[in-house]
RNA sequence: GGGUAGAUUCCCGAGUGGCCAAAGGGGACAGACUGUAAAUCUGCUGCAAAUUGCUUCGGUGGUUCGAAUCCACCUCUGCCCA
C-alpha cells in the first residue's frame, strides 16, 4: 500500500489541488513540504498534533517537512473559522510562545541532520515594506476573489478588519518564499486553512510559473460536528502541566461510541488491518476500543510509561482494584490546617476539583462527592491533617473527576 | 465624515425605574438509567461567614430614596450613505 493510499484509508486527506502530481511526489519520497503552525497559545494541542503525525507519516516515507512556527503571522491573527476577531497578541506573547511550540515539536520530529527544518516566518515577514509587499504581493491578488474565499464569507455578518484580511496574503507569501528557499513544492494544513494553502500556489504560479501543491488534513471533528480535542476548560493540551497525561487519557477514553474507530484510524499508527478489525466491535467491546485509543495516544504524546500509568490509574478508580498510585495527586501542608480544620468545602476547592466554595457546595448538595467510596452529603463535614496521612485519600467530585489528596 | 441599530451572566437572547443575581434556549456540571458511550428524565449554573450579605448588565460621571433600565460624555461593533 502506497503512501498516499494509507493517508486515504484513514480519513486523513480532506481536498488536493492534483491528486496525480501528489500521488507522485510523496510516494516517491519526492515532496519537501511545510506546515504553519500559529504560536497562539504556549503550548501545542490535538489539531497541531495530527499535522505532527502527518510530518512524521511523510518524514519516515523519505518526504523532507519543513515545520513553519507562525511568529510573524501570529502578529496579524487568521480568522479562519472563527466569528470574530482574535484578541490581538503581544510580540512578547508570541516569543515566548514560540520557544514551547519549538521544544515540543523537536519531541515528535527528528530535526536533526537535515531530515527536516524549523522557520520562523518572522524572520522575514518583519522585515517587509510595506510598499514592495503590495507591489510585488499584492498585486497578485484579487480582492473580489478573496472575499469569496469561504473563510472571509463566514465573516462578511460579523465583520473583518483589514489586519485579519491580509492574513491569507501573508500565508501565501510564506509558502512562495519557502518555494524559492529551500524547494518547498508542498504545503500541509487543517481543511480550514484551504483557500489560505491556494493563495500560496496561486503566488507561486503567477510570479514564477511553476506549480506547487497544497493538500488538507480533514478536520477532527465528533459526530456532533464539533471540533474534538476541546473541553470546557478549553484546549486538550500535549504540554503535561497543562493537561496531565491522566486526563488526557481521560479524554480519549471517553470520546462517543461514534467517534472512536475514527480517532484511532486518524491518530494512531496502528497498522490498519487491526483497525478494520475493530470495525464489527460493539457495546463492550467498542469500550475496550476506547481504552486502547487512550493508550496509543497518550504514548505517543507522553511516552510508555506514563500511558501506563495513566491506565492504571483509570483501572483503579473506575474497574476497582488495581494500583492507586499513578492516580492525580493533590499535596496539602500544614499551612493548610494553619487556621482551622478543613471543611469538604475547602478540600474540594484546595484539589482543583472545584472553581468556588459555591460551586463545591452545589456538588455536595447534589450528591456528587465521595471521599474514600462515603458520599458526603454535609457540607460542613470537617477533617484535620491526621486524616490525610499515609496513603491519602481519594476524593471523587462527580463520576470521572477524582483526586488523591495526600499530607505532605 | 453623515445617518442608524446595538454592547446584558460561558454562548444566544429577554428585560426599558423597585417584585432583578436578571426570563427562555443552548452548553457545562450533578443525580437516575448505562458500558467511564449515546438517548431520556430530574436538578443546577455570580461570590461568600449562606433563610442573610456582597459584587455584576461596554466605560466614566450624573439624576433618583432606589438604575441593566433615565441623562451626559467616551469606547467598540453591525448596517446604509459618502
Amino acid at each position: 500500500m502506497t503512501l498516499y493510499d494509507e493517508l486515504v484509508a484513514r480519513g486523513l486527506i480532506a481536498q488536493v489541488t492534483n491528486e496525480e502530481e501528489i500521488k507522485n511526489l510523496i510516494n516517491n519520497g519526492k515532496a519537501t513540504f511545510y506546515i504553519g503552525f500559529d504560536p497562539t497559545a504556549d503550548s501545542l494541542h490535538v489539531g497541531h498534533f495530527m499535522a505532527l503525525c502527518l510530518m512524521k507519516r511523510l518524514q519516515m516515507a523519505g518526504n523532507k517537512p519543513i515545520a513553519l512556527i507562525g511568529g510573524g503571522t501570529a502578529m496579524i491573527g487568521d480568522p479562519s473559522g472563527r466569528t470574530d476577531m482574535r484578541q490581538m497578541m503581544t510580540k512578547e506573547t508570541i516569543n515566548h510562545n514560540v520557544e514551547c511550540f519549538k521544544k515540543q515539536m523537536s519531541r515528535f520530529i527528528d530535526f536533526s541532520a537535515g531530515k527536516a527544518l524549523l522557520v520562523n516566518n518572522a524572520d522575514w515577514l518583519m522585515d517587509l515594506n510595506y510598499i514592495d509587499v503590495l507591489r510585488e504581493v499584492g498585486a497578485h491578488f484579487s480582492v473580489n476573489r478573496m472575499l469569496t474565499a469561504e473563510c472571509y464569507k463566514q465573516r462578511m455578518e460579523k465583520g473583518l478588519s483589514f489586519l485579519e484580511f491580509n492574513y491569507m496574503i501573508m500565508q501565501s507569501y510564506d509558502f512562495y518564499r519557502l518555494f524559492q528557499d529551500y524547494g518547498c513544492n508542498m504545503e500541509f494544513g487543517g481543511d480550514d486553512q484551504w483557500s489560505n494553502m491556494l493563495g500560496g500556489t496561486e503566488l507561486i504560479r503567477r510570479k514564477l510559473g511553476k506549480d506547487a501543491h497544497a493538500m488538507t488534513i480533514t478536520l477532527l471533528l465528533n459526530s456532533e460536528g464539533k471540533k474534538m480535542g476541546k473541553t470546557q476548560s478549553g484546549a486538550v493540551w500535549l504540554d503535561p502541566n497543562k493537561t496531565s497525561p491522566f486526563d488526557f487519557f481521560q479524554y480519549w477514553r471517553n470520546v462517543a461510541d461514534a467517534d472512536v474507530l475514527k480517532c484511532i484510524r486518524m491518530l494512531t499508527f496502528l497498522p490498519l488491518e487491526e483497525i478494520d478489525a475493530m470495525e464489527s466491535w460493539e457495546g463492550a467491546q467498542l469500550n475496550q476500543a476506547k481504552e486502547i485509543l487512550a493508550f496509543e495516544l497518550t504514548k505517543l504524546v507522553h511516552g510508555e510509561e506514563e500511558a501506563q500509568k495513566a491506565k492504571e490509574a483509570s483501572h483503579a478508580l473506575f474497574a476497582g482494584g488495581g494500583d492507586l498510585a499513578n492516580m492525580p495527586t493533590v499535596e496539602l501542608t500544614a499551612e493548610d490546617f494553619a487556621e482551622r480544620d478543613m471543611d469538604i468545602l475547602a478540600v474540594l476547592v484546595r484539589s482543583g476539583l472545584d472553581k468556588s466554595r459555591s460551586d463545591a457546595r452545589r456538588a455536595v448538595e447534589q450528591g456528587g462527592v465521595t471521599v474514600n467510596d462515603e458520599k458526603v452529603t454535609d457540607v460542613k463535614t470537617t477533617y484535620n491533617a491526621d486524616f490525610f496521612k499515609g496513603d491519602g485519600v481519594v476524593v471523587k467530585r462527580g463520576k470521572k473527576k477524582f483526586v488523591k489528596v495526600v499530607m505532605k
